[in-house]
DNA sequence: AGACGACTGTAACACTATAACAGAACGGAG
DNA sequence: CTCCGTTCTGTTATAGTGTTACAGTCGTCT
């Protein structure tokens, strides 16, 4: 089932994640300048704390990282820098985990679902089209507008099925 | 667009509310029986609190009026009584508020998705069948077995839509 | 230089959740 | 009925998550 990079669940496959965390990188300095955001040092440094790995982090793990390289230590710093980074699309909030991720793909306004493994804590980005219209359906049958939809899977990823056979 | 009583998003429509907690408790009372669970005053409490309308509560919400009628009033009272009401399905957990709120359909096991207005903070339950067959897809196409799905969607409800025109 | 807005840092606090333990209540075996 | 193991209720204490308020800094524009 692995070996498609780039694709649809590429987390859970074996892939040279650098790739991934340089092109998420640029693609958010490339994203941030037509917008009109400024990736100040924490911010930068935030994403790339989250960019090591295609796990979740929680606040306060990236507020020790921060705090270690020398920037604050208090709570609003990196929950300032979370936040800005998630309005900004690059990276989402994980509701199951009270946790963070950074975002594979940003340049599209997207607003996915998420597969999260419950045994190795790799998540993955999927697309939720389907889901939203499917969603919307049901919705629209209750009169109800919906505007934002979390989508979070928790299960097991292609990586750790393999490990356990 | 209202007027369904006990169809989908029921609760998004004016309806004589006491038959969806009395049907409620009734259904958790004989699904209780078979199950082998018991609904001690505490739980039976909590859980009528919790009907008192389509709205999700905080554990410490719950834990004040519990509090306010005799029983513990320290958290694990309240965590403890939800957890039992979530694990039998009497109750679910919304993510994105870190709140429960009742069950209007138990007996079925189900695993719905939930509609929250945010404007009133009204909780609606429909079927996620169709969203989790979607979501299926997707992830079998990464090598991803999905256990449990969270869909929770934030939009504005029939009543409240109604109320500002 | 001076004024302004956006950014960073701190202290203090609020909210959410769990761990660990002691006594009470229940239910079955003898 | 009594004894015993289990489940339930309550407590204290603590861990984890997130926000408010305020002060100083930095870049930018006039
Ligand atoms: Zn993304
Ligand atoms: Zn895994
Ligand atoms: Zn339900
Ligand atoms: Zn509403």
């Amino acid at each position: 089932m692995p070996e498609n990079p780039d694709g649809i669940g590429a987390a859970f496959a074996p892939h040279d994640h650098s790739h991934c965390s340089s092109r998420a990188l640029n693609d958010a300095t490339e994203r941030l300048a037509t917008e009109g955001g400024r990736l100040t040092p924490v911010r930068r440094r935030t994403l790339e704390i989250l960019l090591e790995s295609h796990r979740a982090m929680g606040a306060y793990e990236v507020l020790d990282r921060l705090a270690a390289e020398g920037f604050g230590r208090q709570p609003p710093v990196a929950y300032r820098a979370l936040e800005f980074l998630v309005q900004h699309g690059l990276a989402h909030r994980l509701q199951r985990l009270n946790a963070f991720a950074a975002c594979l793909h940003p340049g599209a306004d997207h607003q996915p679902a998420f597969l999260i493994c419950s045994e190795c804590d790799r998540i993955a980005e999927v697309p939720s089209g389907p889901m939203r219209d499917a969603l919307g359906d049901v919705a629209s049958g209750a009169g109800f507008v919906v505007d934002r939809v979390t989508v979070e899977a928790v299960g097991t990823c292609a990586i750790c099925a393999e490990a356990r056979a």
